[in-house]
DNA sequence: GCTAAAACGGAGACAGTCTCCATATAGTCG
DNA sequence: CGACTATATGGAGACTGTCTCCGTTTTAGC
């Protein structure tokens, strides 16, 4: 890549990062290239749609999100905690800019979606946790990793687009409920 | 209302139907004054907002709604069928239009949102499922009603915006496990 | 029929998406 | 260094959808 692409690559995701939280995954493009000193078109050749910007964003996110995983791993806590734990911070990322979760959540499902693979390595978190616990013999038979996700992920989707401040803790309560043994 | 407003108000609403139903509930609004044969300003003065037009659209949906909800509780099933029957039969209403799911999730929580009333009665429902069923001493101390609706909806919304056909029973167990007396 | 009030509809202002291509720039090679 | 080529730029403008305003038409009551 040419050293002035670089640039405004560079400059368009930190601009859509800062237009992105103040205004959510809505935002107008247009807008996004203009602030950032570019023209549309630019942006355009960069990320040809919106979920691709989305995606550029979450760059590091994916380390992260796994980084939390084995961090509530590592605890060691009784299952019902380490969940509670996980899934706050799993939620906490995905809910970072409002409108993301919905993204995120219908990108799990869509291998065509640029932010499929990021998507994959969150799943892969997510397993990680679950598989743990499982070889610890603290869940029910047959918990699927893959279902808790996207539950986690409805929960994130309610909380965000809500309108007020929903405290995601009794959601995620009757989740691990479901999911802990007995 | 005068006769040719009402013949207007209806038409728009059967036309909203059909395009909702062809093309999801982000379909356009021009689109559907120009095949229900009004003008744009016709239709905006009806349906204010896209809200207040699938509003409409659900004139009959909260009875249905609360129908299915006391049609579960007179079936004297055990809990776990209980709930499952009504969660899938409130998920079949809440996503009869794509994108459907999400905005009703959304309203539940917007006393501003002209949905608002109709989310009550849905709540009302639900409570009265939750209600009986705990009455049976079937559930878990507290569970909060608006919780569950809040997770129920989640789960629509995750199958709605999946590209893929989503089969919701995995995750609709997990909810009924963690709201059952264990 | 006549009239006032109610409703209509479509032109058009506005905002966002996205493309095309004439112009500008970076990097390379003699 | 200067010339050349591939690469990248940006902004005009086509297109689509939202929503309003207001001159015209229709309805309902007298």
């Amino acid at each position: 890549m040419r050293a002035d692409a670089r640039r405004n690559y560079d400059k368009i995701l930190a601009t859509a990062r800062i237009v992105f939280t103040e205004r959510g995954t809505d935002a107008s493009l247009d807008e996004i290239a203009k602030r950032a000193g570019v023209g549309p078109g630019t942006l355009y050749r960069h990320f040809p749609t919106r979920e691709a910007l989305v995606d550029g964003l979450l760059q590091d996110w994916t380390d992260r999100v796994s980084a939390d995983a084995d961090a509530a791993i590592a605890t060691g806590l009784p299952a019902r905690e380490m969940l509670s734990d996980w899934f706050e911070h799993f939620i906490e990322h995905i809910t970072l800019h409002r409108g993301a979760a919905s993204k995120i959540a219908a990108a799990m499902d869509d291998p065509a979606s640029p932010m499929y693979r990021k998507c994959q390595v969150m799943a892969d978190a997510n397993r990680r946790v679950i598989d743990h616990l499982e070889a610890r013999g603290d869940l029910r038979p047959s918990v699927d990793p893959v279902n808790v996700m996207r539950l986690v992920s409805g929960v994130a989707t309610v909380a965000d687009s809500s309108c007020t401040d929903l405290d995601v803790t009794p959601m995620l309560d009757v989740v691990v409920d479901g999911i802990v043994a007995r």
